[in-house]
DNA sequence: GTTTGGAGTATTGTCCGACAATACTACGAT
DNA sequence: ATCGTAGTATTGTCGGACAATACTCCAAAC
């Protein structure tokens, strides 16, 4: 594969590297499912060898794939395995992407005004047992906490997990992957304000659980309507969450972890205004 | 980075590669924003000096980053530049994905019909003039071909290109990224059963101008409602069309290039179809 | 017969070094 | 100030090396 075809008069100018272009073999082979996921790859010393490139060569596509999702590697195997990217390696990707072009919290809130009430209209219309049970497990999950009401120390950050599972059970019981992934990004990029929303509003908890509730029992009789109008609600009422937890709507999220702004735990005081901290470019 | 610690006798086992590790901390250095936008990284064999690693190694992390369109390099340069990735490389992450999950057009459809009604609704909401000029011309660039009807050979794929490009420029008219992003993957996956929509069903191209055109006018006028309505029965109209032009709904999508399953160019006989023998698997 | 143990092989992770091609830089000539 | 040129820096790709460890297979033990 080394070149001579470099002093030929008109030699065919190399536009991409022979790392991208292994990388785009491999990906073609299993897009086209050539390579069936599942099915181990063969050796780098072999790829090389029958591609006709040094190992380091293939390593560096390898990297490539493996950072897309579409080889992993079974819990202590050496052979690097097809595979499909799963829901939460593609959303990863998504949320970073979000992230870095800044957007914003009123953007993020929006589109899931847009997704989950009709999630929930789909999950009324085409209700499986299995999946029912699945959100009425998620749903009872929230409700002795959300009834304690104590503030555990961390525990908030569990109250938040538990808001976005139900989203996530929501769309399984639709029945639609495209809309389950598509709504992923939007759960983990909200993740850190409904972390300061369960923080700082001492009543979000409860209110989150009875909205999950009348939003089960709607899906669960099957009344496409009230799921949707219930679930629109449900997320216009986050938004007045975060309103009162000082959230500022219009600043870019970050999905790290919470940082509440302000003091915790404002009683029923007036909404307070946050000296937002971040860092400013 | 040679590691004595092997022998002693607890010593912490390393979970990880030293490459995945590297590619944590440049991420990590990204989206903490410790290195900015724009900005260009060190040379390889540099990073490794600094991290204490090969320059291998070094380059296996980078193309993981590059992969996930975190890094690029500007047209003819050598250094990385640090970036964030691209609405269509995260597009096509989640289309692969999808694809590999074998996602059906009728759940593609499905999202498109919670999506983008409400697109077009935000889109009436904040109308600004220079999306709405955008979308003007999108708009304008179907009507000459739709009014000649003539089916030129590839024209087909332009038309289908355009009916997507009109929910793009929506979207953005719409003015929120998080949507914008969202509903990417579903144009780019529906795009070839658009292809064969227009390639098979003569009367489709008008149709699909019309309802663009009504869509537009009630965004101009800043209608909301009529702007949700209308790009609603566009939509659901797209069902049809791919019921008439004998798309399988219950069919895993395929988002290479299309391939009808009935007969082609129903009422208009004359139709010079080439028949591209696709791959089946 | 099934399990256990162990030798030998295959494969990855990481390193070292090398070299051609090419982008970048600095400097001197016009 | 512009231009050309020589020298340097950097990437892409290769060859090879070696330790750690997963895999294989066969023989011994229960």
């Amino acid at each position: 594969m080394s070149g001579p075809a470099a002093s030929r008069p008109f030699a065919k100018l190399k536009l991409e590297p022979a790392y991208r272009k292994v990388a785009a073999a491999l990906t073609e082979s299993i897009t086209s499912g050539a390579l069936r996921v599942g099915e181990r790859l063969p050796s780098e010393t072999e790829l090389g060898l029958r591609m006709g490139v040094h190992r380091s060569t293939v390593r560096e596509a390898l990297r490539e794939l493996e950072s897309a999702g579409l080889l992993r590697r079974e819990r202590g195997s050496k052979l690097m395995m097809v595979s499909r990217p799963d829901r939460d390696t593609v959303a990863s990707g998504v949320t970073r992407a979000l992230t870095l072009h800044e957007a914003t919290v009123a953007e993020v809130w929006e589109a899931l005004t847009v997704i989950e009430p009709m999630v929930a209209e789909f999950a009324a219309r085409r209700r499986d047992p299995n999946s029912l049970a699945a959100l009425t497990a998620i749903v009872a999950a929230a409700a002795p906490q959300a009834a304690a009401q104590a503030a555990a120390p961390q525990d908030d950050a569990q109250a938040a997990a538990q808001a976005a599972e139900f989203f996530r059970g929501l769309a399984a019981a639709a029945g639609n992957r495209v809309l389950s992934m598509s709504h992923e990004p939007l759960l983990q990029l909200m993740a850190s304000s409904l972390n300061t929303l369960v923080a700082v509003v001492p009543q979000a908890r409860l209110r989150i659980a009875a909205a999950q509730r009348r939003i089960l029992e709607a899906v669960e009789r099957g009344d496409a309507d009230a799921a949707r109008e219930w679930c629109g609600k449900h997320v216009r009422d986050y938004r007045r969450g975060f309103e009162v937890a000082g959230i500022d709507l219009a600043l870019p999220i970050s999905p790290g972890s919470a940082r509440p702004s302000g003091r915790r735990r404002a009683p029923t005081a007036a909404a307070p205004r946050a000296s937002r901290p971040q860092r400013r470019r």
